[in-house]
RNA sequence: GGCGGGUUCGUCUAGUGGCCAAGGACGUCUGGUUUUCAACCAGAAAAUCACGGGUUCGACUCCCGUACCCGCUACCA
């Protein structure tokens, strides 16, 4: 058997990794490995007009991020390098020139002008817009004499007028179209770049890859990249089509409507391993053989949290959902959290520091986080929970009520400052007064942090120290 | 419009002809625990399995049609 290679390819046209890509870099990265493959990343930076300078730097930053290990790349090279398309365009000109000679393509000369003005005559027809083959049958010599006279030109694929194109997906089954649809599509531009249809297929077949798991939008141009497969004689690949994540409307997952960007879920403080865990369930799961009652069937171990490796030992593409997954953001949230409470106390120190670009330390971090761990859905949420730790409360949610506050100084003033001790004098202290001891502890709750809600007021007065505890105390009470 | 893909609780999903008067998870709601909020525990509501026809003793599961949703329809990927 040979060995297993897989890809991703991005663009760098956006601001950062799309997580629509982190999405279908887990299945080829998870395939791959699970088959003890490769898998590699390869830019499409092919489009000169989209490009965002940065962009290629960001994404394989995000790569590293979520842990994503390729083991080739424009940056670490590999056997077949360049992984830039940007750096391989004589190969693409030389194999659009093979396809001419080959029949299978030719050039043309229409001008972006010509095209339009061709579509807007078909739209009025109400003919469907494709390019009429106008540049189809030019003989060669006349070819030669505009090339060489410097009249720009693009190549375009010459699609057969009759016969149908069949191909194997691993998802969905047979899928065929009819040649005379499809249109002759621009596979060598202008500028001497190639489309992203000449493109993969070039890189795809002389960079080994076996299998190519890419998303549902591309289903419509896979017959174009057969039909270029087959010209140039090379074998074909195994295709399969994962499903497309959907904004919470079903539209295909944009920035407009949803967060899209790798670096807006670190910035959040997502974990890397909680998305890609929540990435997995979306659109895969095993089936479940044994009835799996009362638990997550088809999920490894039945449950909904596992790991990237266990995720690897259980991988199949054939177990993939051609239903393209609404992406919710809440349900992410919770898996989050799950990822921070079973986090060890010392990762998570150090996740936050590092999350908090070390203004605060380790150290710093740990005195509280006991007591705000079992709080938190995201990294980010750290700082809003502890502030008052760090600063005298300026404004109060509520009102502390002076009357108990009163009462409760001069006993805290006598009380050592333990759990323990502490908690008994104050209950005692509510039974004295006749009120209710969590009436006494809202009371401090109020005046010690200005918030209704708080960790357990005692263990939080015990960490600001006694001396700050009652500073903050006899401040409400003067005013 | 054409072509292609899809359709089980609000969302992610289990289900491959009888075990399903449909199971789990998130969210929602109720109760418990509790010093408030979380966390945790217990429970509830929530899908006429898109609809209509077949096939079959029997269909969420197979077939056909319809509706709706999504994608593609660029010298963008």
């Amino acid at each position: 058997m040979t060995m297993v290679r897989t890809r991703i390819a991005p663009s760098p046209t956006g601001e950062n990794l799309h997580i629509g890509n982190v999405y279908t870099a887990l299945l080829n990265y998870v395939f791959a490995k699970k088959n003890q493959g490769q898998f590699i990343i390869r830019i499409e930076d092919t489009d000169r007009q989209r490009l965002i300078p940065g962009s290629e730097e960001r994404i394989l930053e995000s790569f590293r991020w979520f842990g994503i290990n390729y083991d080739e790349g424009p940056d670490i090279g590999g056997p077949f390098a360049p992984y830039r398309q940007s750096e391989r365009l004589l190969l693409y000109q030389k194999y659009a020139k093979e396809l001419v000679e080959k029949k299978a393509a030719y050039y043309c000369f229409c001008t972006p002008e010509i095209l339009e003005k061709m579509k807007a005559g078909q739209v009025s027809r109400k003919e469907i817009p494709h390019y009429d083959g106008r540049c189809k049958n030019l003989e060669a010599k006349v070819v030669e004499k505009r090339v060489k006279s410097g009249e720009k030109y693009v190549i375009r694929l010459s699609v057969p007028d009759s016969g149908t194109t069949v191909f194997h997906d691993l998802v969905r089954g047979d899928i065929s179209f009819e040649n005379k649809l499809i249109d002759d599509q621009v596979l060598l531009k202008s500028d001497g770049y190639p489309t992203y249809h000449l493109g993969v297929v070039v890189d795809d077949y002389l960079m080994k890859i076996t299998h190519v798991i890419r998303a549902e939008e591309w289903i419509s141009s896979t017959p174009k990249h057969i039909l270029i497969y087959k010209a140039l004689g090379w074998n074909l690949p195994i295709f399969c089509h994962g499903p497309i994540l959907r904004n919470p409307d079903k539209s295909k997952l944009s920035k407009r409507k949803n967060p899209v960007w790798a670096s807006w879920y670190k910035e959040q403080g997502f974990l890397p391993e909680a998305i890609l865990n929540y990435l997995s369930l979306m659109g895969w799961s095993m089936p479940a053989s044994v009835p799996l009652s009362g638990t997550s069937a088809g999920k490894p171990n039945g449950k909904e949290i596992f790991s990237l490796s266990e995720m690897m030992e259980n991988f199949r593409l054939e177990d993939l959902k051609p239903v393209g997954p609404a992406f919710d953001l809440t349900k992410l949230e919770w898996l989050n959290g799950e990822y921070i409470r079973n986090s060890k106390f010392e990762t998570l120190s150090s996740k936050l520091s590092e999350f908090y670009q070390k203004k605060y330390s380790e150290e710093e971090i740990g005195k509280t986080l006991s007591l705000v761990k079992d709080r938190m859905k995201k990294l980010s949420d750290w700082e809003g929970l502890t502030d008052f730790f760090r600063e005298r409360p300026k404004t109060f949610e509520e009102k502390p009520d002076q009357k108990i506050l009163t009462k409760t100084i001069p006993v805290l003033e006598k009380s050592v400052f333990e759990k323990d001790v502490m908690e008994k004098k104050m209950r005692e202290l509510a039974a004295e007064i006749n009120v209710k001891a969590g009436d006494v502890f809202m009371a401090l709750r109020n005046a010690i942090t200005g918030k209704k809600a708080t960790p357990p007021i005692i263990e939080t007065m015990i960490i600001l120290g006694k001396k700050e505890s009652l500073i903050r105390l006899q401040q409400v009470i003067k005013n």
